[in-house]
DNA sequence: CTTGGGTTATGATTCAAACTCATTATCCTC
DNA sequence: GAGGATAATGAGTTTGAATCATAACCCAAG
């Protein structure tokens, strides 16, 4: 029976698991292994006696004792996290500013609901987004023009910054139903080579399926620019070319049969987020809660998103 | 700064120091050793970047930081705890009878509020006491008419019943004010030959000051005996004789300066309490919660007492 | 000032828990 | 029955949390 006694590291784990519905996904989630997650709960369950999820069913289904820990975990995880900030708060005096640096327009989209979440745990961190689309975001860091820069290719070894892995991702492309690719069950680079493209007004490095699909296979595809997603998808509804923008950006479209969405390539276009702070940033908790909080959040409320 | 996280371990242990007012004791009540919470303590501080409690004041003191992290475990452990009954009422079915066998008089001064306790926590155990006094409660373990003894010595290898260990208290010896040996710092067994000896009515094995004292010195002193502690206390503070009690029993006599106490022997007699349960009993968590409810609140309650 | 009791700190060592890795088992779907 | 996704398992490794033994500290009393 007994041996080790339930830790707030269970709790964590059980969170996880009601969340993600499978042992791996969790696992990614706590960036555990499926195996640790696997002995962990063993362990938890030979501890009570009794089962607490139920494994053979898909998404898992906790039974009466599992709920009753989950709740437990519904209530002491978040005191746990307050008491947290509460004691960053009073070690590190006041919290300073966080300038958040976005490489993406689609960013926006997530960034700003974690970003009203944010902002109510830490009423008095002066929280910015710096607008300016720029490619490379990194130099703002090291000018001390801002905290927090999101990118997508964590360079290695950039002197005195840390990077944070946030999540990935699926570009998908974006046709009307009736547009012809449609009927392709994936889009081959080659496929766009007719197209109009529609894009946000920037540069290729920041459009991912240029990036990493068409201007490595040679294609560059006529272009028509909107600033705005909606306009995009609009532009995309009434067949004046196709687009690709992150899956979680068209959930509702694509369910109402505005559009419809193919992977771009066999296996999907999957791009990488991360989070890039001075080593300095790094430290101070209000950014390392900042980057975990909008992980997090991405990661539940975001269709199609995985951990990293 | 960062490494290993907060867990409920840790809150545990600030719980502890919070009562006891020191590591050594708080490790102790812990039972682990005064290096583990040392070391605990110090992961716990490099891991916030600051101090949790300041050391140098007798009992030690909190810092603001150490008081925000005291308040979260004053908030999860009963939380924690409850989930955990919960379960263990889920797991087992429901709980059996918990009838206590106890060895001496004393005991019913602390086990009363523990029970009250308890009987609030788990409403559906049926909490009994089996009052005749027996020498040796262990053989009503073997036929089951019992589940639980309270009792002086673990007695070495007895088949299929576990001890676990309640606390360790001081008997001393009481006398009026103007007796003639309150003159002295402590009593030895000698001291005890020409007075007349007030007890309960109970063989002298089952009499602490007896057993481990004056038996052993080949002392019978003249004898008296009354059922209540209080009767006891009134025949000593009308100078009838004296007595042996354990020290926590007479606190409000001493203070009021009706009765006064000393050690017996130059060091005192200390005496060690034992929960006793069959090996059947010590899995079932409903009987471990009593011995660990009625242990933590002997130490907390008892003047005097301290952990084993 | 020194001695000694009661406390905490420290470093070396031991031990076990908790992870990862690699593999196998299970289950579900086609 | 094959294949893909998920979970379990066992061996091996790493980590961290204990213990032990000892040193350092603090304070009060001689």
């Amino acid at each position: 029976m007994s041996s080790t006694a339930l830790e707030i590291r269970h709790l964590e784990t059980l969170l996880a698991l009601a969340e993600c519905g499978s042992l791996s996904k969790a696992a990614a989630r706590l960036f555990l292994t499926q195996s640790a997650l696997s002995h962990q709960l063993k362990a938890l369950e030979s501890h009570y006696g009794a089962a607490l999820v139920e494994k053979n069913v898909r998404p898992l289904r906790f039974t009466a004792i599992g709920q009753r820990l989950l709740i437990l975990a519904r209530v002491v995880l978040p005191l746990v996290a307050e008491a947290g900030r509460d004691v960053a708060r009073l070690a590190q005096g006041h919290a300073g500013p966080l300038r958040v640096a976005v490489q993406c327009h689609n960013c926006f989209d997530w960034l700003m609901p974690a970003m009203d979440a944010y902002r109510s745990l830490w009423p008095e961190v002066e929280l910015d987004i710096i607008s300016g689309f720029v490619v490379d975001p990194l130099p703002l860091l090291d000018r001390g023009e801002a905290e927090l820069a999101v990118i997508h290719d964590p360079r290695e070894a950039h002197p005195n910054v840390v990077f944070s892995p946030l999540f990935r991702y699926e570009s998908v492309a974006l046709m009307s139903p009736r547009h012809r690719l449609a009927a392709k069950p994936w889009l081959a680079a080659g496929d766009f080579a007719d197209e109009t493209l529609i894009t946000y007004p920037v540069p290729d490095e920041m459009l991912d399926v240029m990036k990493h699909c068409l201007t490595p296979a040679g294609i560059n595809p006529k272009r028509r620019t909107a600033e705005l997603t909606v306009a995009i998808l609009q532009l995309v509804a009434s067949g004046r070319g196709i687009a690709a923008l992150p899956s979680w950006t068209v959930g509702n479209y694509i369910e109402r049969g505005y559009v419809v969405s193919r992977p771009i390539g066999p296996e999907g276009l999957r791009c990488d987020l991360y989070a890039a702070t001075t080593t300095a940033g790094a430290e101070a908790s209000y950014i390392r809660e900042f980057i975990a909080l909008t992980r997090a959040q991405s990661l539940t409320e975001l269709a199609g998103v995985s951990a990293l």
